[in-house]
DNA sequence: ATGGTAGGTCTCCTA
């Protein structure tokens, strides 16, 4: 039966539990893989969710700062999460469909502003946790699995609205864009986006401090959705929902889907 | 070269 999965970076799923519902009610991905939720766990708003028909929900918390959770229409367990660059951050959870899929829902950290490992500690967590990434998905390599997120990363140069320009501003650099494709590397996993929309420019964020972000459109694609090889066949219908951005109180990220016939 | 906006929360940190 084929599934439709979303991925959103929400900043702050308690501020706009009304877009969440939104989203839920008129585009009804089966998956909702949300980051930034900015909520302990017990604080996040479910009973909308679930008056949706969203009954499943697995999550980590923390006050404040970043947050990812899974909604879910199907049965989907708790199988665990990873504190890579031991962080102590909630960024990841992992969790299993009752087809068997394994989902994988990231919130890479954003390193800060300065692209320089020496000088900038939240650069170099980055660039660890990314080498973590690698290291986990090496050494026990993922099989019928989906990896989900806001990666902070736009490794393309058509993934951002000027690669000369942002060649040295994080989440384009050279040295992060190598570090992701180690990562993507180590588990043999499929760009589902880039897969279903080979060319052109392509972007899932944009920042809230632009005058005019729509006419602007200095955008960059920081969120992504992965498939390993053995069902990357399976994805289609990849697209970004660029209209959310532009809703009541948006987060400065749109939702990206893909569906999975399986 | 700079500053622009947004969210959470303990007055500034993070994005």
């Amino acid at each position: 039966m084929p599934f439709t999965l979303a991925t959103w970076n929400i900043n702050s799923v308690r501020l706009r539990e009304p877009i969440v519902l939104k989203l839920l009610a008129e585009e009804a991905p089966d998956v909702l893989c949300l980051q930034e939720c900015k909520s302990p766990v017990d604080k996040i708003p479910t009973e909308g969710f679930a008056a949706l028909g969203y009954t499943h929900m697995i999550a980590r918390g923390q006050k404040g700062y970043n947050g990812v959770a899974i909604l879910s229409k199907r049965p989907i367990t708790d199988i665990g999460d990873q504190d890579f660059a031991s962080l102590g951050h909630a960024r990841h959870i992992a969790g299993q469909l009752d087809n068997g899929v394994v989902i994988h829902n990231f919130y890479v950290p954003a390193g800060g502003d300065v692209p320089d490992r020496d000088k900038n500690e939240k650069f170099r967590q980055k660039l660890d946790y990314l080498n973590e990434m690698r290291d986990w998905f090496h050494g026990d390599r993922p099989q019928k699995s989906i990896l989900v997120g806001d990666l902070n990363i736009a490794p393309r140069e058509d993934d951002v609205w000027d690669h000369k320009k942002l060649l040295k501003v994080v989440s384009h650099t050279p040295v992060e864009v190598e570090q992701l494709a180690e990562t993507q590397d180590a588990g043999s996993w499929v760009d589902i986006t880039r897969q279903d929309i080979p060319d052109g420019r392509l972007y899932s964020w944009w920042s809230y401090r632009a005058r005019d972000w729509d006419a602007a459109d200095k955008g960059r694609r920081l969120d992504h959705i992965w498939a390993t090889p053995d069902i990357s066949n399976a994805g289609h219908s990849s697209r970004i929902l660029r209209d959310a951005r532009g809703w009541e109180k948006p987060s400065d990220h749109a939702p990206v889907f893909a569906t999975f016939d399986l």
